[in-house]
DNA sequence: TTGAAAGCGCTAACAT
DNA sequence: ATGTTAGCGCTTTCAA
């Protein structure tokens, strides 16, 4: 019993000989009210009967809305995007929008194409999580009048909605965290400096150190060439070879906290002992870990939410004139990467 | 220098003052043969500058086709899940096709829902990974021909193609890993029965059990309500209760695997020293665990990768008569949550 | 090689 | 309250 072709609203209309627009209007909730009841009531038994469903093609072509959008994430294997993920498909549900799912692989041009395929999709907007500090994604939606929201990474550029994580308060927390167990000896495994977040990270870490009048040398910072474990392990390694005196470091994300923890094996230190390590994200399952690791936790699924609702709301009144900033805030999660700093027995500040 | 309005084919043919069929025909691949060259040269320029982008709703409204497909998954926070969906999306991108992600929460209800939008919005096949072992959702795509591939879950009629993997064989590797280790007391902690995999992996188990002539009693067997770490947790106590002298436990998922360790952690017990514990599908990160977990490793992102190419091949030729079938072969991972069992000593074994 | 025209399924003026 | 009709943007048959 094998249906090949779908039900139009043609098919119901010849069923119940009258028109495919009083179908229409009996089937749709606004207009419904102008159709008498019972015919409303027909024609819906009669639609479920059928097995009738809207064409969103013939829909969309109509009305010039998919009631779709586009997410664009760097990586699903990245453990922060999922719940974001949940988060933003969480309240589009109650819109009855669908989202389409695309990767950039934390490349711009990759992120270019998508987007194009997205416009061509005819998606209503696209939230996208994976701007560099410049990024020509932005002029394109701008350009092809594409509603556009940034989660998470952010953009030089101050005129488009955003939603983010205070990264500089959680990177501050941290800092503050260490100096507290005494640190003051304390690294930086930055991620590359033209993403947003890692570029914001760092100089939240320098500025903090200096207005606790701690100068960061140059050798205490070393950029990863990526936001990954792999990266993590190889900037930590040249870290612990030109810092054998550090006694902490922050990474710019738990992925490549991962990897700090890599290379400090292979160096024979051991963390906390030697070394103390925060992260950022709080990734799930971290409670796990043989050396469960401190980090600073943002709230992934409220930023997903938060996103999805500014989009939403700049679908509906495309004119607004002034551009919103969502600030989420982050927090401090202590864990057994970190402890009290030990002080060489005896040794004289003054060098 | 917002456009609000879209490009069309329409606008092109007239700045161009030719044809709109033309130009349709200029701009595909397959028809711009029939075109002369250079004409094909100026629509395409033409189309480039100006920002031409193709209508996908009036595409798939005069063809049929959305080179849209649907995944239902039960939940995007199961680590098991992302892998798989970039396998799938892997081999979607190459063919242009894009894919719509929903998530069935483990509930029918909600999947037979969502498979109704899917279909809604054109989609051109359903790739479905949370079929209870009956489930209404198989009927539901064949009385309205779409296309449906079961990837990891299957359903209990066979009339319907499926990539899984051989959850038995896992199953024996992981009870034949427990017996070489000395293991006899061997509990199972299984998923809920009306969920296929967790009904095969404890077939498997009491089938493997079998062979080597070891009867399963029931009070080695305990049910837990999800395939999730809290009712592992809950499950494991029980078990724990009326096992005390069990030395080893297979989960029915890493997940659950995991609620064992604070379930025995509660009774003050210590994992392998204790009880061996052994999980399923090879989670990410762990090996980074404090008791890295031995498990059945999954080649989730082939899994995804074969799903897709079933899924493509069905669309295009719909009237295949017979359903395949692919069977992945699993891995066991020995980490340290499995270890040699420790007899008390010198202890008759006859009782 | 190109043009003309129909029509995919739907909604929404505009009639009645 | 319901019917008629046009048209969204595209592909494709048929004609030239």
């Amino acid at each position: 019993m094998v249906h090949r072709k779908r039900v139009t609203l043609r098919d119901l209309a010849e069923h119940l000989n009258i028109n495919t627009s009083t179908v229409s209007r009996a089937l749709s909730e606004k207009s419904s009210e102008m159709i008498s009841p019972d015919v409303v009531k027909r024609v819906r038994k009669a639609a479920r009967e059928m097995g009738y469903k809207q064409n969103a093609a013939a829909y969309a072509l109509k009305v010039g809305s998919t009631k779709t959008i586009g997410m664009i994430i760097p990586d699903l294997m990245n453990p922060v995007f999922p719940p974001i993920i949940r988060g933003i498909q969480s309240v589009l549900d109650q819109y009855g929008y669908t989202a389409f799912l695309a990767y950039s692989q934390n490349n711009e041009g990759t992120a270019h194409t998508e987007v194009e395929r997205l416009i061509s999709r005819g998606v209503d907007g696209i939230i996208y999580a994976a701007a560099f500090r410049k990024d020509s994604v932005v002029e394109l939606c701008k350009s092809q009048g594409v509603p556009l929201v940034l989660v998470n990474r952010v953009v030089d550029q101050g005129d488009v909605d955003t939603v983010k994580v205070d990264d500089s308060l959680g990177i501050k927390m941290a800092v503050d965290h260490l100096l507290e167990l005494g640190h003051r000896k304390i690294g930086f495994i930055a991620g590359p400096k033209d993403i947003s977040v890692s570029y914001i990270r760092l100089r939240a870490f320098t500025r903090t150190m200096a207005e606790h009048d701690l100068e960061v040398e140059p050798h205490r910072i070393v950029e990863a060439h990526a936001l990954s474990e792999a990266a993590g392990t190889q900037a930590m390694s040249v870290f612990l070879g030109q810092n054998p005196d550090a006694t902490a470091v922050i990474a710019s994300n738990d992925l490549i906290a991962l990897g700090c923890f890599t290379a400090l094996k292979q160096f024979g230190y051991s963390c906390p002992k030697r070394l103390s390590i925060v992260g950022f994200n709080n990734m799930p399952y971290l409670d796990w870990f043989a050396t469960p690791l401190t980090t600073v936790s943002i709230p992934h699924f409220q930023m997903g939410e938060r996103a999805a609702e500014l989009l939403l709301k700049r679908i509906k009144s495309e004119n607004l004139d002034y551009n919103e900033e969502v600030l989420l805030k982050p927090k401090l999660v202590i864990r057994d990467s970190t402890a009290p700093v030990i002080r060489p027995k005896q040794k004289s500040d003054a060098t």
